[in-house]
RNA sequence: GCCGGGGUGGCGGAACGGUAGACGCGGUGGUCUCAAACACCACUGGGGGCAACUUCGUGUGGGUUCGAAUCCCACCCCCGGCACCA
């Protein structure tokens, strides 16, 4: 007899009939409209999940199961990103196979999130390292190899002389290596690249179609950066030291490119600077006397040197050397300085500008460091002496030749067409976008299925030998010139091609985003092995309805899943050009977190202000020296709260409420675990509601209760009803959880009050049954173990997932009494009960009759009476 | 610097341009109890008042409006992201 909210009592006990019953095994119906819920495919760490992970399943799982109840085909599955850096590093450290350990800690995730009663499909589950899976991850790559959307070539990556590895830029903290603590150094390896920079264009525009956070997609707008301008040439004429007069033209050389925004400077340009690592450096060392190029080298040694962090930080003060040559700009054939400097990336655009310092802040900074003349071009109206340096678009040319006197917008279209005209240049659209690079000199990842010929060509692996097995290995541990585990492995790289020829396996893996990029295609068909999915099948699931996880995805994976589904698109594979239709990000679980100020002798990382220590350390130090932040749940930072915890002290039902209703979704949330004895006070008051409503409980009601006209309580124990249904459908589809659940506890405060003014007719007995039901069904996606539990105690068959979600009649939501403010200027002075449906003159009327109101009003000349039907009136006096 | 998102009681937060503070936490008083816990009931934004009431209140300053937490302009602060991208 559940008189309370008991959860250690049958928690376990629903869990295993949902599991005995296959309760969430997908049920494919194509008469039935879909919805396919998705949360972000987890890495699974061996710290298990927090709290704040189940801040994202849980209300996605609360969505599912309504949109289960409402009649829709659900797709809810969950399954693992498994292959990755965190488990390798631990396999090195062990000497053990990262997969059987990655295998530990995703069942470990799977019974946290059962523990806490999220209803996915495991049936549909798998592991990204599983050869079946991985096989198709392979199959894509080479899909895309064929479409000449991968390929490879000599890149920088960042190398940690120490730990003798390739490191991923995430980590590296400072310049430095996070684990050896070495300063991380460039390196050029052969990289493999997938062409995502071709799609740049689409991945911008079909953000219009999705309905995701416009933070979200403001990041990948800027990501991408696209921007509109001109390319154009310039010619380097070889001469003296200074320039002017006396100049003499020594060669014609190879004309380098610059990519401006601002063409309209262009009169401007009294400088033009070239990366250090720009394709034309040989040669302009060989140009310049021998006191610039020896400048020139050392400047470059120079460059090479500093971590790209180091590099692009902006509070470096700028730096650069003179390369003794001169550009002709085009446009007014002056010759301008060539200068070197590494505030322009060799990465962005042709790696060259133009530099107008009179317009740019950077090119500002380094002319006025190096004596550069600082020429102004653009004014801001007639007369006007520009403050330089003037960046802002708002004006007209002067000092422009023919341009002069021109607003912006025209110069620059006129003077692109003129570079168009003659050949020079032309008008271009450039990205910020850079291309994938997808591969790792690591063990545990997926092999990328490339066989390299002896004639130093690359083929892709028959598709018939897919998939290319992760050998077995001595050392999980990178070579020491950086080479993959893999290249160790002879039996693994020597190989024959397609046509017998002997050849050598590629050795690189994917990263893991490259298994990231599909899975939301492979959960709809997961044990395919003829293909990576049917794409009918895929048709009738995807897009994916609903995608739920953390904003630290907004640019990378989602990037990347959008870009696999266009090219598959574009293959013919799926029909959705999009991946996501909605998307929405959960707010982190902050935990109130010790800190100590640091010793005399330590010193902080740059944005740290505190050394982080266990609640025991902060005991026993001194009050002073102890701070305390808010700062997210992390393994590391030994502040995680577990479900395990959180489910054994106050059960699965009361973690789930209160993380639906502690904040809106999207919102960081400070934990505090005393607080989740609201959620538990508020399911023990259901139950007890429960109980007391049972006496009227008839299970017929359905049959009958159309046939009574309800009134008095009864009619209000409908509309309430009614209402609640109505709020807490739209709170839950609108993803506004905190209000749902305040619906509820609203609803059950309410349904307690109506109880004490019970009459004993069978119109109050039928809407008591009513709302008994009503408020099982409506909590049941929240709280679904009491949900069953409850639906079985007033002696009823079955789960409630699989019973209908109630619907709601407006004609029995609809108040007959309305409340009427009254103001006088705008303040409110009285409060009216009338009748639903009142005039507005008798508004007036009734409003005029307030005593309250004509105090206000006495004496006063009342200029202007505003109603607003069934809501306010308000008079407006001298 | 740029781009997003926010500033509402002691706290978390509600609120189609129309009664600010729903719902909950905490607090105060009471009922129950030998007592405590639980539970239940009442009160709980600030000032003034015995009270009816009154007045001030949604980061700051202006504006639009009969009426602004909500719309517009300027600014301040906090959080997140990007950061020499020409």
């Amino acid at each position: 007899m559940p008189e309370r909210y008991n959860p250690a009592e049958f928690e376990s006990k629903w869990q295993a009939r949902w599991k005995e019953a296959d309760l969430f095994k997908t049920v494919e119906d194509s008469d039935k409209p879909k919805f396919y819920g998705l949360d972000f495919f987890p890495y699974p760490s061996g710290a298990g999940l927090s709290v704040g992970h189940c801040r994202n399943y849980i209300p996605t799982d609360v969505l599912c199961r309504m949109k289960r109840m409402q009649g829709y085909s659900v797709l809810h599955p969950m399954g693992f990103d498994a292959f990755g850096l965190p488990a390798e590093n631990e396999a090195i450290t062990t000497k053990s196979h990262p997969e059987p350990m990655v295998h530990k800690y995703g069942l470990n995730y799977r019974r946290q999130m059962d523990l806490i009663g999220v209803s996915y499909d495991w049936s549909r589950s798998f592991w990204s390292s599983d050869p079946n899976y991985y096989k198709w991850t392979q199959w894509i790559f080479e899909q895309l190899f064929k479409s000449g959307l991968a390929y490879r070539r000599l890149a920088a990556v960042n190398w940690d002389p120490v730990d003798k590895t390739v490191l991923a830029d995430e980590e590296i903290v400072g310049g430095r290596a996070e684990r050896s603590g070495a300063l991380v150094e460039k390196r050029f390896i052969p990289q493999w690249f997938f062409k995502i920079t071709e799609y740049a264009q689409r991945l911008i525009d079909d953000l219009d179609t999705v309905d995701w956070p416009e933070g979200i997609k403001q990041q990948q707008r800027n990501w991408i950066g696209r921007s509109e301008g001109c390319q154009f040439q310039m010619e380097i004429a070889a001469g003296q030291d200074s320039p002017g007069e006396g100049l003499q033209i020594k060669e014609r050389t190879p004309v380098f490119e610059v990519f401006t925004t601002r063409i309209d400077t262009v009169f401007g340009m009294t400088f033009c600077v070239l990366a250090p690592e720009h394709p034309l450096m040989d040669q302009v060392v060989k140009m310049a006397c021998r006191e610039h190029a020896r400048r020139i080298e050392e400047y470059r040694e120079a460059a090479k040197r500093l971590s790209e962090n180091d590099r692009l930080a902006t509070t470096r003060e700028k730096t650069g050397v003179f390369t003794g040559l001169y550009a002709i700009n085009p446009f007014n054939k002056q010759q301008v300085p060539i200068w070197i400097a590494d505030y322009v990336l060799a990465t962005y655009g042709t790696g060259a500008i133009m530099a107008v310092p009179g317009h740019d802040d950077r090119d500002f900074e380094f002319a006025t460091k190096f004596g550069i003349d600082v020429v102004p071009v653009i004014s801001p109206g007639a007369g006007i002496e520009p403050p330089l340096p003037f960046v802002t678009k708002d004006g007209f040319l002067i000092n422009s030749g023919s341009y002069t006197g021109l607003a912006v917008a025209e110069a620059q279209e006129k003077l692109g067409i003129w570079l168009e005209d003659r050949g020079l240049g032309q008008r271009k659209i450039q990205y910020r976008l850079r291309d994938w690079l997808i591969s790792r000199q690591r063990y545990w990842g997926c092999p990328i299925p490339i066989i390299h010929t002896k004639d130093g060509e690359m083929e892709p692996v028959p598709e018939s030998q897919l998939p290319v097995l992760l050998p077995s290995v001595e050392s999980y541990a990178p070579g020491d010139d950086g080479s993959s585990p893999l290249a160790q492995v002879a039996e693994f790289v020597n190989c024959t091609d397609a046509d017998g020829r002997l050849g050598q396996r590629e050795t690189d893996t994917m990263g893991g985003f490259a298994c990231s990029s599909w899975y939301f295609l492979r959960f709809c068909d997961p044990f395919n092995d003829k293909q990576p999915w049917n794409p009918e099948i895929a048709n009738y699931w995807m897009p994916v309805d609903c995608y739920v996880g953390g904003a630290e995805h907004a640019v990378m994976h989602l990037l990347y899943a959008r870009f696999w589904t266009k090219f598959l698109h574009d293959q013919g594979l799926v029909k959705a050009t999009e991946p996501f239709q909605r998307l929405m990000n959960q707010g982190q679980v902050l935990s109130y977190t010790p800190f100590r100020k640091p010793r005399a002798d330590e010193k902080l990382d740059i944005g740290e202000d505190g050394i982080l220590i266990t609640k025991e350390e902060a005991a026993k130090l001194p009050k002073d020296q102890v701070f305390y932040k808010w700062v997210r749940m992390s393994k590391s930072r030994r502040n995680v709260v577990t479900p395990d915890e959180v489910v054994a002290e106050h059960g699965a039902d009361a973690l789930r409420v209160f993380l639906l209703f502690v904040a809106p979704f999207s919102q960081d949330v400070q934990w505090n675990t005393e607080s989740v004895t609201g959620a538990v006070r508020f399911l023990n008051r259901v139950f007890r509601l429960v109980d007391e409503l049972l006496p009227f409980y008839n299970r017929e009601w359905h049959a009958y209760i159309d046939m009574y006209e309800a009134t008095g309580v009864a009619k209000e124990l409908r509309r309430r009803t009614h209402q609640t249904i109505k709020k807490s459908s739209e709170d839950i589809e609108r993803f506004a959880f905190n209000t749902y659940i305040s619906a509820m506890m609203t609803y059950v405060n309410e349904l307690g009050d109506l109880l004490k003014k019970a009459e004993d007719t069978p119109e109050f007995k039928l809407a008591a049954s009513e709302a008994l039901e009503s408020l099982i069904l409506l909590l049941a996606p929240a709280a679904p173990h009491s949900g069953d539990e409850l639906w079985e105690y007033i002696g009823n068959q079955g789960f409630t997932f699989e019973l209908e979600w109630p619907t709601f009649d407006p004609a029995l939501a609809i108040e007959d009494v309305v409340t009427i403010a009254v103001q006088v200027n705008g303040k409110l002075r009285d409060t009216l009960e009338l009748p639903a449906g009142v005039t507005n003159e008798d508004i007036e009327a009734a409003a005029r009759a307030s005593s309250k109101v004509a105090q206000h009003l006495e004496g006063k000349e009342v200029r202007k009476v505003v109603i607003v039907p069934g809501k306010l009136a308000n008079f407006v006096v001298a």
